[in-house]
DNA sequence: CGCTTAGTTGACTCTTCTCAAAAGCAGTGG
DNA sequence: CCACTGCTTTTGAGAAGAGTCAACTAAGCG
């Protein structure tokens, strides 16, 4: 059937988190009743939409932004394989922003019911969702720290770090380089910079040989000099990072 | 007893979202421990702590902050009363960031094995409880907007709408007026902008005639015209704010 | 090969930061 | 009652960061 496979991303993260037993690697699989194809530029959710399915991104990328009055949209996170879009519409009534495809997407969709009965009925499995939401918000609150307080060149910097640990710990990294499926204007639209002011922050990055791009795939050959060139600290990604603790351990020593 | 009252701004701020039963309220209320006070500019919570009480705000204004490499902090939350500092210490280990007293504040300890118990055994509380984190997300949410995206009147205008509204939703607000316990400073490092340019931000805010500031009073005797030069849309506080949405619907026609 | 989208560059403007100092406003002790 | 101290607010002026506009190049595609 095509709905195999969908849950690896999600359980590889979650597992981060506390082992799950086959049951409820099972429970979770069996949740997916079918999923969705998007192309890169389409709205998976709306805002305003209260959808009847939990979104679970399994192939591509994905980004939360809003419109802004002017004009412009803001990207407030970014959703990879294994992410789930809308837990929250769960309790509340309503989507109070939008989700929208980066690349061309696939997702699995799971009935709100089946979501709900999950929670109810297994305790681990509600604590493993509860606490992918409660990493969302820990990477918002960085986010907000990034974009509120470091010059451009570390904020940049800082994303790259965090989406290298992030891409990893779903099987999507190796040896350092990843794949970043988005244009320079919405990276921008996430920074809160403009197209030409992210231009020169990433060439800034290349010329100081932080980073390396080819096409969309981003290199860091020297992590530990980006993680300190950005003042980069693992922790709020809680266990998903335990990989890069010791490095960040041997760097301060 | 002293704790009594205690729970007041939380059970109002929780029934926006449902009605609890006079069982749930006694529940809530039996399960402060004690309370304790801190004064302005200590630490409730320091990040790297794994605290044994989840701490509802009951008096005061306080701040979820991290430092910057650079010594700077950012401010990335306001707690007031009403809202519980850390449920999220009930699943993540640690800390990921320090919570300070921004005023002297009292605070009411709920053992964390009393909330894990409230959560797992009252399907209403828990229910309840969530949804008071999610609003917190989507606030953060909001925030990273503000911040990455809006020019720096706009960007105050909008927080103290918000401010308004949330101080309206436990009873602290008044005619449009409500207590803003804060240095620009603090309002500074909030916005991520300096002391210099917030203090000439404010300014602006005033010589428009959109806010009057009186010691640490803020009165909006024109809400309207503030909420439309922010560009503010109370959608995102879900319904905390249900007493806007009418004035919003107006104002549109 | 022309069309469209994404990336790059230069020149200029405006926002925001930094440094530095003055002014307002408690609380404290003489 | 007044000088003194510490903290917050306010001002001024120059420097750096970031935005805008507009053009040009590079790359993918029918």
């Amino acid at each position: 059937m095509t709905t195999d496979g969908c849950c690896t991303a999600l359980i590889r993260k979650l597992e981060h988190f506390e082992k799950l037993s086959d049951e409820d690697k099972n429970l979770l699989v069996k949740s997916v009743a079918r999923t969705a194809e998007f192309g890169a530029g389409s709205d998976i959710i709306g805002q305003g939409d209260k959808p009847d399915y939990v979104h679970l991104l399994v192939d591509g990328w994905a980004g939360r932004y809003k419109l802004l009055p002017d004009g412009g949209r803001n990207i407030m996170a970014f959703l990879i394989p294994g992410d789930l879009c809308d837990v929250n519409v769960a309790l509340l009534e309503e989507m109070d922003h939008s989700i929208g495809a980066l690349s061309s997407c696939k997702v699995a969709l799971i009935p709100l019911a089946t979501i709900r009965n999950l929670m109810d009925q297994n305790r681990t499995l509600a604590r493993a969702l509860w606490w992918g939401t409660l990493v969302d918000e820990a990477v918002l609150r960085e986010w907000l720290v990034t974009v509120g307080s470091r010059p451009a060149q570390q904020r940049v910097g800082h994303l790259i770090c965090e989406m290298l640990i992030r891409t990893e710990a779903v099987g999507l990294a190796r040896d350092n380089s990843f794949d970043l499926p988005l244009t320079q204007q919405e990276l921008a639209d996430t920074m809160g910079m403009s197209l030409v002011h992210m231009n020169r922050t990433l060439q800034g990055l290349r010329s100081r040989e932080l980073i390396i791009t080819n096409g969309h795939t981003v290199t860091v050959e020297n992590l530990r000099a980006l993680i300190k060139f950005a003042a980069f600290d693992p922790l709020y990604l809680h266990q998903q990072a335990h990989k890069f603790r010791s490095m960040m351990q041997a760097k301060v020593a």
